[in-house]
DNA sequence: CCAAAAGTGTTTCACGTACACCCATGC
DNA sequence: GCATGGGTGTACGTGAAACACTTTTGG
C-alpha cells in the first residue's frame, strides 16, 4: 500500500449523513451497523473518508449511493464536528450534512453490501456510535427550523401529494397540530401548488386532490425577495 | 523536523474567520495582508491550520488571538469549504468561523507581528485570496439572516449602549432604514433591556439614556420556547 | 345508509406599519 | 435661542388563529 507522509500531523477527515425519510407515521432516519471495531455491532450515521479528487458533497453522496439505493432529493451540509476525542483510534474530523428522500416512493429498502440497514423513528433511536447522538440532534434541529422558511417539507413527499400528506409533512416535524382550514388557507395562497386533475387512489372515502410544487415558480419568487413561510 | 505517515492521503484542514466589526459609519472585516505565496501581498481572511491537540472552535480562538488582540464576543461556525481546487498547492478543506467583536470599545488596532491588518468596510472589500471571496459572501448572508431572530446585534456594541446605537447596528446589517419609534417599542417590548440610570457623554445635544442586554434573561425565556425576532 | 375524510367561510384579535410633534441639552 | 437628536402615542390595515358544518365517496 502506498505511503503518504507530511510535515506536520493531519486529522482524518470524513463525512456523515443525516437521511431523513418519513413513513405513515413518524419521521425516520436511516442507520447502518457497524461491522468493525470501535462500536462494532453499534447502530451509526452512514459516512466514511473523504477522497482527494472529490468534494465533501461529493463525498457524501458516493457515500449515500454505497450504503443506500434511495435518490436523494435534497442534501445540505449541517456542521462540521472536530472534538479531539470524537473516534478513540485517532483524530478525525467529521462533515455532517443532512438528506431528504422520498420514502413513500419506494417502500423497498435496498443495501448494497452485507452490511445491515433500517429506518428508525427519529423519537425512539437505539444508542448511537461515536458523537453520532449529538450529530442526529444537531440535524433534527436544523430540519425542525429550516422547514418553516423553507420549502423543504416536499421533498419528503412523492412528485404528487395530497394536502392532507403536506399538512402530515408539518405536523410530525414540527410535532404540533395544525388547523387543517388555514393550513390550506396559507399554504394555496403562496400560488406555490400546482392543481392537478388526478386524486388519490384506493381510499375507502372521499379521494383528495393531488397537487405538485411549483419549484420553478418558487425559484423565480425568491429571486424577487419572497420568503415562503408556514 | 519530524514526519509524519498515512495509509491514505489527508486534506490539510484549516479554519478561517470572518471577524464582522461595526464603526460609526459602516459594517467592516478584518483583513489580514498575507506575506507569503500563493497570493502574497493579497488580502486574506485570518485563519490558519488546525492542531491535532485543539479543537475546531479552539483553533479558530487561537488564530483570531495570534492575529489581533481583540477580544471576540460572538463566535460561531459558519460552513466548511472544500472544493478540491481552493489552494493550488494541495487539497486544503477549511473549516469557515464567523465573529463579532465589540470595535467601539478599543479603537486602537493592534497586530502582535509584522503582517499588515486592516478594516475594511464590507461593502468595499479589496480582491481576496483563494476561495476568500465566496466565504465572506457567506457569511455576510449568515449575519443578515441570523440577526433578524437572534440577539446578536448586542455583540457589535459596547456593554453600555444606546436605543439609537442599537437601531443603527440593525439598519446597516439589514440595509433599510428602521421606524425609529416602531424600532424601540418593538426591542423594549421585549423586555430584555435594562433601563440605566445612565446617559451617553460628550454630545452637542440631549444625550440619550443607555441600557444593557438582559443576556441571563434572554437565555431563561430561550429556554421556554421564547423567540426573539426583530 | 353509514363511516371517514375532503373541502370550505367568517369573526376576532394582535401586531406591524405609517406617521408628527414636543422635549432636553449644549453651544 | 437655536440647532440637534431624544423621546413618545395613535389610527389603520393585514394576517394569524379559532372554530363547525356540508360534501363526496367506497363499502
Amino acid at each position: 500500500m502506498a505511503r503518504h507522509t507530511y510535515d506536520y500531523p493531519r486529522p482524518c477527515l470524513t463525512v456523515d449523513c443525516v437521511v431523513f425519510g418519513l413513513d405513515e407515521t413518524a419521521l425516520q432516519v436511516l442507520l447502518i451497523q457497524r461491522a468493525i471495531e470501535p462500536h462494532a455491532g453499534c447502530w451509526a450515521l452512514p459516512g466514511g473518508f473523504v477522497e482527494m479528487g472529490e468534494s465533501l458533497e461529493a463525498a457524501a453522496r458516493r457515500e449515500l449511493q454505497e450504503e443506500t439505493s434511495l435518490d436523494i432529493s435534497y442534501l445540505e451540509q449541517l456542521y462540521t464536528f472536530g472534538g479531539v476525542d470524537r473516534d478513540p483510534r485517532d483524530r478525525v474530523v467529521t462533515v455532517a450534512y443532512y438528506a431528504l428522500v422520498k420514502r413513500l416512493d419506494h417502500v423497498a429498502r435496498a443495501s448494497s453490501d452485507a452490511r445491515q440497514v433500517g429506518w428508525f423513528p427519529v423519537n425512539d433511536l437505539p444508542p448511537l456510535a461515536f458523537d453520532h447522538e449529538v450529530i442526529m440532534a444537531a440535524a433534527h434541529e436544523r430540519l425542525r427550523g429550516k422547514v418553516r422558511y423553507q420549502p423543504i417539507g416536499f421533498e419528503l413527499l412523492p412528485t404528487k401529494f395530497t394536502l392532507r400528506q403536506l399538512q402530515h409533512v408539518y405536523e410530525t416535524i414540527l410535532d404540533r397540530a395544525l388547523d387543517k382550514r388555514n393550513f390550506r388557507k396559507k399554504i394555496l395562497s403562496m400560488d406555490l401548488l400546482i392543481e392537478l386533475d388526478e386524486t388519490e387512489q384506493g381510499v375507502a372515502h372521499r379521494a383528495a386532490r393531488l397537487y405538485r410544487f411549483d419549484r420553478r415558480k418558487y425559484e423565480r419568487l425568491s429571486k424577487r425577495g419572497f420568503l415562503f413561510e408556514i
